[in-house]
DNA sequence: TTACTATACGGAGGAAGCCTCCGATTTGTC
DNA sequence: GACAAATCGGAGGCTTCCTCCGTATAGTAA
């Protein structure tokens, strides 16, 4: 919890810039863009960049850290929100847009699901349990299938995330991620389109 | 169609090992597999890797091709089943056990349907084809999603093919796609179970 | 068998990326 | 202004990618 000492001006200075463009590479190369390059463009050292970021999860993570964050934040907020279906859903949707980011994160996201020794880990294990209860809600009003957990529907939406981006055209995560919650409901709430219609 | 002159019996030989190599390569390692290190255990030099397969795409093509032609088979044979429903399913089942053969290779898939350059494109384009009468069926009957398009239901079931695959435990593939495929199905057929009910 | 040529082999080599290590530099402080 | 701790940066060892071209070999015809 605690932050340690404050960074040294130059320190503070090369952090923020890797972190600049490294967003910038991942943006445009995905997640296996050259940290070489991310050094370079950075106008600093490769060894600078492995001492604050020693391996290319600590740096996503850095840069996801935020995201994250706002998530967790979401899910509690949602937590309160009247309807547990369209509240599970909105969440779902804001988590899909992270998942997206940079090319590639959704496999780097869902390995990390499953090795506890990635920095990316703990990230994701804090996603799992703000979504838990959204997803446990949900159940208890009937309006979801309750033989999916959490992590199902984590990975399975993620997939949906995932395959949406490869669609041609825009709106295909939005469609597909629609498209499979939709199908998760009980059959009861299905006709009611809890969720904005697909297409 | 012609397949030109046959191979001299080295080539013959070497392109083998190479294959051999290359599938149990792909299998432990997924599709970025070394390709130096395919070429080091079939005893051939990285050249002769590169004359038989000048892209990883190739090589990958050439190991799926089988597969391949097996589902375009078998969804022609499906097409003569009683229930359009169980044959969608059936064949969707083996399409997603080919696209979770190797690590890494729903991406690439994905990709090379993006990709008209690619040596997958044409495969994928074929897959496409093969499953496209058999939705339609499914439709025409009434018992699928009318407003869901062949590429979404494939690259979808791809998705949750591959989010299978990072479940812990076995048949996490089968389960999702089941899921998803149950979704997918018109509101009068969900409680008729066409899909054997996962879990 | 021998000789010849189209075919195929294989690895050197340049480019790039990964990551580590440690001498040189800079910052903050007294 | 001087000193120690913190930080920098890139050389260097390793791996992989992919190309190019001199060398070796299979198949064939005499």
């Amino acid at each position: 919890m605690t932050d340690a000492k404050p960074m040294r001006a130059d320190a503070r200075r090369n952090y923020e810039r890797l972190l600049t463009e490294a967003r910038r590479a991942f943006a445009e190369r995905g997640v296996d863009a050259s940290l070489e390059d991310v050094a370079r463009s950075a106008g600093v050292g490769i060894g600078t960049l492995y001492r604050h970021f020693p391996t290319r999860e600590d740096l996503v993570e850095t840069l996801l850290r935020e995201r994250f964050d706002t998530q967790a934040e979401k899910a509690r907020e949602l937590l309160l929100a009247e309807d547990p279906l369209k509240a599970l859903y909105a969440w779902l949707v804001g988590f899909g847009e992270t998942s997206a980011v940079y090319r590639g994160l959704t496999e780097m996201l869902a390995d990390a699901f499953d090795d506890p020794e990635s920095r990316l880990h703990a990230s994701c294990a804090a996603m799992r349990d703000a979504a838990s209860q959204l997803v446990d809600r949900a159940q208890a009003a009937g309006v979801f299938r309750t033989d999916v957990t959490v992590q199902e529907l984590l990975l399975l939406l993620h997939g949906a995330s995932w395959a949406g981006s490869h669609l041609p055209g825009e709106g295909g995560t939005e469609r597909l991620m629609a498209l499979v919650f939709t199908g998760l409901q009980t059959s009861e709430q299905r006709g009611q389109r809890a969720v904005s219609a697909p297409r």
